[in-house]
DNA sequence: CATTGTGTTGAG
DNA sequence: TCAACACAATGG
């Protein structure tokens, strides 16, 4: 029963009362300021200032609260030299002491930290994404509705189907490390060799069909250098060119990202590069973590696969050097992940399972009396850090 | 030491 | 749900 949201934030006012339905797909049609739009790609990319027309100056400032409400007086400009941060004229976007713009999402009563950004429009954007993310194509954004017109709208559904393939969790981590746009656009590269087809009515991928036909690309004993302090895993040249082609060595100087899939489901991602120092082909960033989790040592084997469909999924997993001498790839022992398939955490999925490709996976949520575990805990990508909650499982 | 981003409050 | 504020935790 509540009508919510009369925010006067961007000049999206309207629908203040739509009843409580939310399905009542309600066209917003202030296309008029969304125009924008048409590079739903990265978020790094500048916007012309057009889009925000309207308010910035206009004298009406919105203070949330909490803080102690001192405006008034002389516009303030110079009392305020140290105390008083500007507020964002952008929704999820908070200013931070070192002039710097931190981007948040709330959900469940519960803020999502989304990062920091040097430029107010990126955390904007940030927080665009989540807010598609965590609340669907109708979310309120600070610019784009998404949803545009004709041929820019299949770009469109790729981004929905980029978001929707990837837990929030995983949609979170990207934006605090920047990496967004960066996948996006790989993303979209990938997707352009399958086309919609591939797409199920809820915008997710289709994998049903690659699911069964699992190949084996190659197999490597990792090195004591690729367990150690170095941070990479050496893919031997011949393995490399013939199933890891660098797309477009060119184009991609500093390597392409490549997501894992391992055998609970979890997604790896890695940075694949070519070194011309070494003449050799590498995993670096997120590789270290790998290791790590795995407890990969010196003589253990790692194995890559990929699915035979379009799509080209990739798999990773690992086995004891033991295990390796014992016979095939896929006895690895559950002992060393031992929250095995979906981490199933408070009732809620935290890693989607291998089959589980649906958007709803990686609920950031708090049911009962489960007092905040903070998000990022459970994230175990690269992040480095926190990475306690996840290991207590 | 600089910064992040969490804790927390109060308005909407 | 949201942003303002304060500052502990964090990590280089």
């Amino acid at each position: 029963m509540r009508l919510l949201c009369h925010k006067t934030l961007n000049n999206i006012i309207f629908f203040s009362n739509l009843s409580l339905t939310p399905q009542i797909s309600l066209k917003k049609m202030d296309r008029s300021s969304a125009d924008e739009s048409t590079t739903s790609d990265s978020i790094s990319a500048a916007v012309p200032a057009k889009t925000m027309t309207k308010w910035p100056e206009s004298g009406l400032c919105r203070m949330g609260s909490g803080g102690s409400v001192i405006i008034d007086a002389e516009n303030g400009v110079e009392a305020e030299s140290t105390r008083k941060l500007p507020s964002s004229r952008f929704k999820g976007v908070v200013p931070q002491p070192n002039g710097r713009w931190g981007a948040q999402i709330y959900e469940k009563h519960q803020r999502v930290w989304l990062g920091t950004f040097n430029e107010e429009e990126e955390a904007a954007r940030a927080y665009d994404v989540a807010a598609q993310r965590f609340r669907g194509r109708e979310a309120v954004t600070n610019f784009k509705p998404l949803v545009l017109s004709s041929e820019e709208g299949r770009n469109d559904d790729v981004q929905i189907a980029f978001l929707n393939n990837h837990s929030k969790l995983e949609i979170v981590d990207m934006l605090r490390k920047h990496t967004y746009g960066e996948e996006f656009g790989q993303f979209k590269a990938a997707f352009g060799q399958f086309g919609t087809r591939s797409l199920k009515d809820d915008n997710t991928l289709d994998k049903s069909n690659n699911s069964s036909t699992r190949e084996p690309l190659f197999e490597k004993a990792v090195t004591p250098s690729d367990v150690g302090k170095l941070n990479r895993l050496v893919i031997p040249k011949q393995h490399a060119e013939k199933h890891l082609p660098m797309q477009n060595a060119g184009a991609a100087p500093k390597g392409i990202l490549l997501n894992f899939e391992d055998k609970t489901g979890k997604v790896w991602r890695f940075r694949y590069s070519y070194w011309n120092s070494s003449q050799s082909y590498v995993l670096t960033k997120g590789w270290s973590r790998f290791v790590k989790e795995k407890s990969l040592k010196a003589g253990d084997v790692v194995c890559f696969q990929r699915s035979a469909g379009p799509e080209k999924q990739l798999f990773i997993d690992c086995k004891t050097a033991a295990a390796a001498a014992a016979g095939s790839c896929f006895v690895q022992a559950q002992h060393r992940s031992p929250a095995a398939q979906v981490v199933r955490l408070f009732g809620v999925n935290i890693w989607k399972a291998a089959g589980d490709v649906n958007g709803n996976a990686g609920e950031i949520s708090s049911c009962g009396g489960v007092k905040r575990l903070r998000e990022m805990d459970l994230l175990a990508v690269d992040g480095g850090k926190k990475q306690r909650v996840i290991d207590a499982l």
